[in-house]
This record gives C-alpha cells, sequence and structure tokens, in this order.
DNA sequence: CTGTTAGCGCCTTCAT
DNA sequence: ATGAAGGCGCTAACAG
C-alpha cells in the first residue's frame, strides 16, 4: 500500500528549479521572485501538495500536538472537557491526541508511553482513581515536556493545575440542604486518593460543623466511583434505623443513579429526601426531579487548561511557573432539593 | 526551549557502539548479540529512551494516525462514537485526532488539510449539514487515503459506509405511532442535504402511506438542525387550526427541546401529544416523561468505522471494497409514545 | 534572488 | 554479529 504523496522534489522538477526555491516560496519566505512563487503555488495546489508536517517536526522537534489523558468517558464531564480542550487548541495550531485509560493505572503508564512516542509538545491530564505513583508522568518533566493538571491533580508534583474550588463548593451545597431544614445528610464520596474526595468531604464536614450538625460515620460511604455500586449503598442509607433525609453525592451521575432508587422505593424528594450533585451534567436539569448541583465551568477548565500548557510550551524550562488556577462552582437550585423550584436554567 | 531527547546516537555513544547495532537491539532483530542486546534495552530503560514515532513515520510514510472529522459535538451522539472509535483504534495500534466542524463546510475542508498535513493513514468522516461538494474529500482517494464514512455519508463516493437503517428505523417510528391511535403525525427533518433527512423521511411517508393516512405537507417540517429553532416550529405546529397528535423528531436532541415546548404550553404527553426520536441520546431515559426513541448501536458502529478503515489501510489501493454496513435499529417505548409504559431500560 | 549542503532520528541495504 | 552509508521530506545555514 503506497500512499501517493506529493512533494516539494516532485514540484522542483517540474518547474526544473531547485527545492530551497520551492521551499521558500512554500513558506512566505520574502527572497524569492513573486513570479515564480506563483508558479510554484500554483502547481502545488494543482498537485495537491500538502506539506508534510511529520518531516517538519522532525526538524524541529515540535509536534504541535497537544496528548490529553483522562481517566474514563461515561460521565458527560470529561468529553465536555476534551472538547473545549480540542477548540481552543485548534485555535493555537495544535491539535490533541486523546488517551482515556478506563480508571486503569496500568493503562495510564501505557498511555503515557505513546504520549511520549509521539513526541507531544504537552501534556493534559487528569488521573485514575488508582493512581498512586506519579513515575511516568515525571519523565516528562524530566525532559522538559509541560504537564498540565486538571480536575484529579497530583499534589506532589509542581506543575500548573486547573481545578474548581471543590471544598468551597462542597460547603455552599451541603449548607443549601441544611438551610432548606435538612439535619441528616448523608455523603457519598470517592476513594480517598483523589484530591476532589478530600477537598469536598472537608466541605461537608464543615458546612456540618459551622450548623452544629453532628458528623454521623454511618452517613458517609466512600466508594469505587463505579457507578452500578450506587445501587446498594443508597439502599443500605436507606434501610438504616435512622436514614437519612439528603444526600450529597460527589458527582452527578452518582446522584441521578442515587434518585432512581430512591425514586423506586417510594420515597418523596425532595420531602423524604432530599439530593444534591456536582457537575450539572447534561442530564440533571432534564431527569425527574431535576437534580440540584454544583455547576462547574467546564468549557473553562478544558480552555485554561490548554492556554495554560500552551504559555508552558513557549516558555524555558528554567521559567516554567506551577500556577494553580481555581475556578468557582455555582449553586444550580433545581427539584431534587427544592419542590417546585424555578430553576432559570 | 529545547526539550531534551535521547536518542539512539546517546545510547550508542555511551555503550561505544555502532548506531545500527543500537536499533537492531531495539527492535528485536534477530541478529544481535544477546549480551549487548541487553545492555542497549538497560541503558534505554535507565535514560527513559523512547522511540521517535515521527522520524519512523517519516520512513514508513505510516503516522498510525486515524483521523476523524465530525460536523458537531452538541449532542451525545458524536462523541460517543469518537469515544468507542477511540478504542477499538488504540486496539489496532492507531491512534486518532479528531476534528469537528461545527456544523461548517468551510471549516471542514480546513480541517481536511491539517488531517493530510498530519499524514492520516485514514480517515472517517461524517459530513456537516451544508456539505455538497465532496472534492476536499475526493482528494484522500486520489492520494490512496482511505475514507469511511458514518451517519452522514456522501452518496456519491463509492467508499465503505456505516449507517442504520434509517428508513425502516423511521419506518418503525411512525408505526408506533401510529398503533397508539395517532392519526396527525408531523416530521420534523433535517436539511434535505442529508441522506439520513431523506431516508428517514421516506420511512416515514411510507408509513402513513401503508396506514392510510393522507400526508399533509403542513405537518412536515424542514430544518437546519439548529436546536434553537425548534421552539419555533413545535409552537407553530401546536398552533395550527387542526394540530399534530404526535410528532416524529430527526434526533433526540430535537424530540427533548419539543417536550419541553409542549409542556409549558400545558398539553399531556402522550396523550394530546406523543413525541418519539431517533438515537437513544443519554438523557432520553431520564428526562420526564421518559422519551421514546429508535435506538442506533452507536459503540458498534465507531468501531465498525475503524474496523474497516484499518482494513483498507492494510489493502492495495486497486483492492478496495466500498462496502456498506447496515446496522440494525431498536424501537425503545417510554413514556413519551405509551402512557406509564416499562421501559426496560 | 537562487542553488548547494547538511542534518532532524531512525531504519535498511550493503558491506565486513 | 556489527559497522558504514544512504535516504524518508523538509528547513536552515552557507555560498554564490
Amino acid at each position: 500500500m503506497k500512499k501517493h504523496q506529493t512533494t516539494i522534489f516532485d514540484i522542483a522538477r517540474e518547474l526544473n528549479i531547485s527545492k530551497s526555491t520551492v521551499s521558500r516560496a512554500l513558506t512566505n519566505h520574502p527572497n524569492v521572485n513573486e513570479h515564480t512563487k506563483k508558479l510554484v503555488l500554483e502547481l502545488a495546489e494543482k498537485m495537491d501538495y500538502q506539506r508534510n508536517m511529520l518531516a517538519i517536526s522532525l526538524i524541529t522537534s515540535k509536534s504541535n500536538t497537544i496528548g490529553i489523558m483522562v481517566p474514563e468517558f461515561r460521565s458527560s464531564y470529561f468529553p465536555k472537557v476534551v472538547v473545549a480542550a480540542q477548540e481552543e487548541a485548534a485555535l493555537n495550531g495544535y491539535h490533541i491526541i486523546v488517551s482515556q485509560s478506563n480508571e486503569s493505572y496500568e493503562t495510564e503508564v501505557a498511555n503515557t508511553k505513546v504520549m511520549l512516542a509521539s513526541q507531544v509538545d504537552g501534556l493534559i491530564v487528569s488521573i485514575t482513581k488508582e493512581t498512586l505513583n506519579f513515575d511516568h508522568l515525571k519523565v516528562f518533566q524530566r525532559k522538559g515536556i509541560p504537564i498540565v493538571f486538571f480536575n484529579r491533580v497530583c499534589e506532589e508534583m509542581i506543575v500548573p493545575k486547573v481545578i474548581v474550588n471543590d471544598y468551597e463548593g462542597a460547603f455552599k451545597a451541603v449548607e443549601h440542604l441544611i438551610l432548606t431544614g435538612k439535619k441528616r445528610i448523608a455523603h457519598l464520596t470517592g476513594p480517598s486518593s483523589l484530591s476532589i474526595s478530600k477537598k469536598r468531604l472537608n466541605g461537608y464536614l464543615d458546612a456540618l460543623k459551622k450548623h452544629d450538625i453532628p458528623v454521623d460515620d454511618e452517613l458517609i460511604i466512600s466508594y469505587d466511583l463505579s457507578i452500578n455500586k450506587v445501587n446498594i449503598y443508597v439502599k443500605h442509607l436507606l434501610s438504616l434505623k435512622n436514614p437519612p433525609d439528603a444526600i450529597f453525592a460527589i458527582n452527578d451521575p452518582t446522584a441521578i443513579q442515587a434518585i432512581q432508587v430512591i425514586k423506586q422505593h417510594q420515597l418523596k424528594i425532595p420531602e423524604d429526601i432530599a439530593i444534591i450533585g456536582f457537575s450539572d451534567d447534561y442530564a440533571s436539569a432534564l431527569i425527574e426531579p431535576s437534580l440540584s448541583t454544583m455547576s462547574q465551568p467546564i468549557e473553562e477548565i478544558g480552555k485554561s487548561a490548554i492556554q495554560m500548557l500552551v504559555e508552558q510550551i513557549n516558555r524555558d524550562v528554567e521559567n516554567w511557573k506551577a500556577t494553580t488556577k481555581i475556578l468557582e462552582t455555582e449553586l444550580i437550585i433545581r427539584n431534587s432539593t427544592v419542590k417546585n423550584h424555578i430553576a432559570k436554567y
């Protein structure tokens, strides 16, 4: 299978001029006769000539490619970030290659190798829930390839990060539940290896503390974020002798699943039990009852991550800056916490 | 900004042997001393050596990259296909670069150039609603770079295609409405330039014909798929002296939007007006009322497209096969057409 | 303004 | 089993 590729050589031969002249004409170099330039451009067009970026990348050791590594694509969160990142990258002259690791550390490490071999100019990553060792990512730093973390960040690496104020968001979410009169608030959280779990848990705890509500460990369930386990835990919560009157879920898919379970149990939402999620998933406004949630500026996250990465790429290694950009969340009140609330959405 | 990249030369010098030997050791070439091979591999590991795929691609003129061009990322349909394609591509040793054209023909053409410059080994594409001229895609055929279409295909190009049975699906959807007793069935369809619009429209027409229901042109509205226009058209339909008692929407986002409008008008779904969509979007099972729809095997579509493309890539140009793979749709009955229906989902 | 040369990192003959 | 040389497509010096 040989692709036919038109090269500079082809058009140089056709025009009986040197390759360098053709190259210059093609790259808008100043020192080239207008006439020959026109000739070259026309012939190039006619022969479907397209510069081989591979060759150029080899010379400049710049692939104009940014790698994005995400842990999963099941929720709408990561796809949305990737889409936003793709658009921003395109504006900056980069294209992206995406790898998702299915929440597997092994796969993440393997994908890392692919990224290196592909000569990415930079990397945007959100780690898997299993990732505890970061050697595979530190390689990039050593090689002078910038990394920007988002959402699920690595705290021990001093690199730029884009996150939302998880603590504050969780605090506001739980306080909202408290202000609607709820007193026994359960929390479904993720594995403690993820910083977002820890921060949101802290927000939850501090909101309770502020309002003098005792913490009941029975109501705090940490799980591995695999969605089908939500059924088990929610059922368990409902079966307690002293069941919760509200649930703060670490993310919207969890909350949505919880709603399904609660509906099956014929309980009224939000009267019997209120629910609030995190991230404002696509479906959250549409389900019945609609889900209250803390919205994240997802497009902004993808966009910022790319911008910060591009800045690093254009900077000398010695001048890398490890700023952390913290974006704010917003409380979206819907019917899962306030009956008949007119959501603006 | 200089990335430090370990090269074969570096490790050859370190070991004081020739570059070719190092290369052979690295590529599992038979003719190489076990001992030196071991030495090389160890040092390579130690020095974080990673083969530069750019250089290899340049030599082999194979980038191991597949391009995917889609018209939009707003609905969940294309992201899902891309995710499925990405996974299948990874299994076959390819990575993908994605471009989305925001339904703009201009952007599609521009993206095409990027794909060429990136030396993709093959292309998977679903065209924009504006695309009427296909010269930019025919270039690939001429260059011996295989293309596979999916969903929105180009009928005049003889290349592999992956589609669903749109005619049949539309027919079944409309027949379902008829069987629930509906008689004035409206159809919100897309621009006639898209083959899916035409095929689904034909399915609609033939279902009516089979059941001796007269076609009323007033009830057939073709629009440009921009979601905010749905409001206008649905309001228009509801305001007719003889309004429809059902709507068959060309896709789920359209149907979901229609439901919102109808709810605002205090009409009962499905009693006053039933709705059915197409594609089984993520949100369709979750909204109130849940949306009946024709589901498509989306993962299968992405997977098949990659498989067919990889086959073409591995084939000589003369042996390209232009098979069209037609996948079946499935009627998912939910509450927007049948009250209190227990959906299996 | 144009042509020549060298080389990006790697693999592949062709020698030894 | 190893080394040397050539070239993938292109750009960037260096000469005219």
